[in-house]
RNA sequence: AGCGAGGUGGGGUAGUUUGGAUAUCCCGUCGGGCUCAUAACCCGGAGAUCGAUGGUUCAAAUCCAUCCCUCGCUACCA
């Protein structure tokens, strides 16, 4: 087992923001926590990722500043790379402190020119290969004094050819819900440039052969049945079901990695981002190789031994990006050993062998983390940053309430009180309060060992047992990733240490050291030392700052990262002493001085406008919120009187078949054939009570189809923003159609 | 409505793939103990018809069917 090649893949952060903490429980700290772990016992880890900055996202967000793209990613690469240098994550030093044979790790970045020669590299040798084919798309292109552009779907504007809504997108209207082929679309704009020209251009894409690839990856999918989780499982088998078709791997875009391939036509294409980001895990391994050690190193974690061993290749990862890391790469790297062998797209697709290769061992993908029962937002202002995060608290009690706490099998939540709770109680009241117990007592105890001196091993032999099981159960859990019943395990050693501490009494003999009671009560102190000892190389992995700071507190020298795994059960260590007064590991946290700060932080982080952002492996898309006028703003009485405010009297209300909230209400509006308006009352109404009411409504708004019916106007009611809203009815008779003012 | 995930004591959670005996652990709560320790620690108690109904089985939290509810995404909203 000891020496094992592990490759540890980490999702790589889009550069268009800073990273919150869903992302850091998502995909950032069980790597770490792994990573730390297999080291330990003698592993040798490579550990690859880095900021993803390709991208129409990203030049959006320049483009809005005012800055170039370069700027944007240099801007967070360098904030996302020093958060996670400061959560502990280890990024640094590149190479491994026992020798570059061990490994290391490398955040490297997609705008490195080295890892576009990479990429170009494989796009070249699978195009060879055939397994790329030649499509011809038409795509909306702006007219510019500067060239002009292709435009992305999103970023192009219209009237939707069926309904005839305004501000449709360019390959789907979002209020009929119907898609169509761009050029169906009226008056299309450029989303960004209003004023410009835009046309329809005929462009030509090239598009990975992924249908080559379905029975091989049916293949692999079962073999892996056993080890991966469910929801990996089952986002696998869905992709594998719908049949896999050939994707495009090229875009018009300008800010990315420029087809290598000559003529006009592939002029100001890229390589698309999904396509060129994922196999960062591959060039960053080379890239590495080539800065810290011989060039060919990588091999030993990628490729597939002559004797068949297979490097163990994990991917942490967010729920969303599942099926990219079980279908789509493989793929990819199946296509590269194919490729590498000479072969076509006519031969067939075989799993790796020696030489080839590796697919991934594990997939141990996390679900969501969510704060105070929502989504993790940007533009809602709902999130904690983990940058801001840092600078007021220690990373390792964010370490342990995330990983505690972690979504390895559903969504879960982070909220303050229950932050402070869990920091309280189990951190520090259990963990650091039987370290201080242990350190303090000693404290008061004379001599140069003052606990060594009353070590018996003899009379703890049924703590030994136990802390050897709780070894092993740790050690079970981490390598199956069980992150959350790991840290449960290695807490309860603590609460094992203060158990012996309760019975064994050791405050009552501090003074008679010299009887028999007393030395046997010592001796259990004595072992103490070697419980908080367990814990410190135990803990390491989830809390590495606590954990040196315990390390140096017992006396330990050097890092306690370097120790390993199986020392924290070697009774025969000889006991050292700090004679420095211990200071508590931890410091309690106060709930209510914590929400007054978040409060704080609120206002201030309000003005500030950054763009939004994403991330593979977190959350892509942010909603937007409506923009609601700042300060009071005056209509003008004439614009008033252009609403047509007028009664109806609702005479039937039906369930809108094809939506949640919406009811269907024919209303009496004085013509002869009455109006159908569609109402988001739902919640609200039963429909037996609406009917018969004689309502308020907007007569002149313009008709729109909600989920399918068209709904010509709009009731008018009251909503205290509490989850009340009742309708605005008439007092009294009066004639349906009659005009309101 | 479409897709995905999930419903287990007051809150959170393990166990479900591969059925098995008193259903795990943490927090809270109640009672007791200790006073070395950061109002921390230790012991004990109460508290769950494992979302509902039906089925398969000697045996179901676990397998099958139907239904209900929740969450996320896609929609959509007074």
């Amino acid at each position: 087992m000891s020496g094992e090649h592990v490759l540890i893949c980490v999702a790589w952060p889009y550069a268009n923001g800073p990273l919150h903490l869903g992302h850091v429980a998502g995909c950032y700290l069980p790597p770490d926590i792994q990573a730390r772990f297999e080291r330990a016992l003698g592993n040798r880890v490579l550990m690859v990722s880095g900021s993803d900055e390709h991208g129409t996202p990203i030049t959006v967000t320049a483009e809005t500043n005012g800055v170039s793209p370069q700027d944007v990613v240099d801007k967070y690469h360098a904030i996302n790379n020093q958060a996670l240098l400061n959560l502990g994550c280890t990024w640094e030093p590149n190479q491994d402190p026992r020798g570059i044979e061990f490994g290391g790790s490398l955040f490297n970045r997609t705008s490195d020119p080295e890892h576009h020669k990479y990429v170009i590299e494989n796009f070249q040798s699978l195009m060879e290969a055939g397994l790329f084919e030649k499509k011809t798309m038409q795509q909306y292109y702006e007219i510019r004094d500067d060239g002009g552009r292709f435009l992305p779907d999103r970023y192009v504007e219209g009237e939707c050819p069926h309904c005839g809504e305004d501000g449709a997108r360019g390959d789907q209207c979002d209020e009929c819900g119907i898609t169509y082929e761009a050029h169906e679309l009226k008056n299309p704009s450029s989303k960004m440039n209003p004023g410009a020209k835009i046309e329809i251009r005929d462009t030509e894409h090239f598009f990975y052969r992924l249908d080559l690839f379905q029975s091989t990856l049916e293949q692999h999918a079962s073999e892996r049945q056993k080890v991966w989780k469910s929801n990996v499982r089952a986002m696998t088998k869905q992709w594998l079901e719908m049949g896999l078709r050939s994707r495009a791997v090229t875009r018009d875009l300008q800010w990315g990695i420029p087809l290598p391939l000559e003529g006009e036509q592939w002029h100001g294409k890229c390589i698309y981002v999904w396509f060129e980001a994922v196999q960062g895990y591959y060039s960053c391994a080379r890239l590495w190789a080539e800065r810290y050690g011989g060039s060919s190193d990588w091999e030993k974690w990628w490729k597939i031994g002559a004797d068949g061993t297979v490097p163990r290749h994990l991917y942490f990862l967010g729920k969303d990006n599942i099926p990219f890391h079980t279908v789509i790469w493989p793929a990819i790297i199946m296509g590269l050993n194919h490729a590498n062998k000479g072969l076509d797209s006519t031969d067939p697709i075989r799993l790796p062998g020696p030489g080839d290769l590796a697919l991934e061992a594990n997939v141990p993908a996390m679900e969501y983390l969510m704060l105070a029962g929502g989504q993790f937002s940007k533009s809602r202002k709902h999130a904690v940053w983990l940058p801001s995060f840092l600078e007021r608290f220690d990373p390792d009690t964010l370490r342990y309430y995330l990983a505690i706490n972690m979504p390895e099998n559903h969504d879960t939540d982070f909220n303050w009180p229950d932050f402070v709770e869990k920091i309280n109680s189990e951190l520090i009241g259990a963990y650091g309060n039987f370290v201080h117990r242990v350190l303090t007592l000693g404290q008061r105890l004379t001599g140069p060992q003052p606990l060594g001196q009353f070590e018996d091993n003899s009379l703890c032999e049924l703590e030994m047992e136990k802390l050897e099981q709780i070894h092993a159960d740790i050690t079970l859990s981490l390598s199956r990733h069980r992150f959350k019943e790991a840290l449960r395990f290695v807490m309860t050693a603590s609460q094992l240490g203060n158990q012996m501490l309760q019975s064994a009494t050791p405050w009552k003999h501090l003074k008679d050291s010299q009887s028999n009671e007393a030395k046997e009560s010592l001796a259990k102190l004595s072992f103490g030392w070697r419980i908080a000892r367990f814990l410190a190389i135990t803990t390491q992995p989830f809390l590495p700052f606590s954990a040196q700071r315990l390390w140096v507190a017992l006396g330990e020298k050097g890092e306690v990262s370097q120790s390993e795994w199986a020392q924290a059960i070697d009774w025969n260590i000889p006991m050292k002493w700090n004679p420095i007064e211990p200071t508590p590991l931890f410091t309690r946290l106060d709930l209510e001085e914590i929400l007054a700060d978040e409060q704080a932080l609120v206002s201030t982080e309000s003005t500030n406008n950054d763009p939004t952002h994403g991330v593979k492996g977190g959350k892509k898309s942010t909603k937007e919120e409506k923009k609601m006028p700042e300060g009071i703003t005056y209509l003008n009485f004439e614009t008033f009187m252009e609403v047509e405010l007028r009664v109806g009297k609702i005479i039937s209300v039906e369930d809108h078949a094809n939506a949640d909230k919406l009811y269907v209400v024919k209303l009496d509006d004085g013509t002869a054939d009455g109006r159908t308006i569609c109402a988001g009352l739902k919640e609200y109404y039963q429909a037996s009570e609406m009917v018969g009411k004689s309502v308020v409504f907007v007569a002149n708004l313009k008709p729109r189809k909600l989920r399918g019916i068209m709904s010509e106007g709009m009731m008018l009611a009251a909503d205290d923003d509490n989850g009340i809203v009742r309708l605005l009815t008439i007092d009294g008779d009066i004639s349906t159609g009659s005009l309101v003012r």
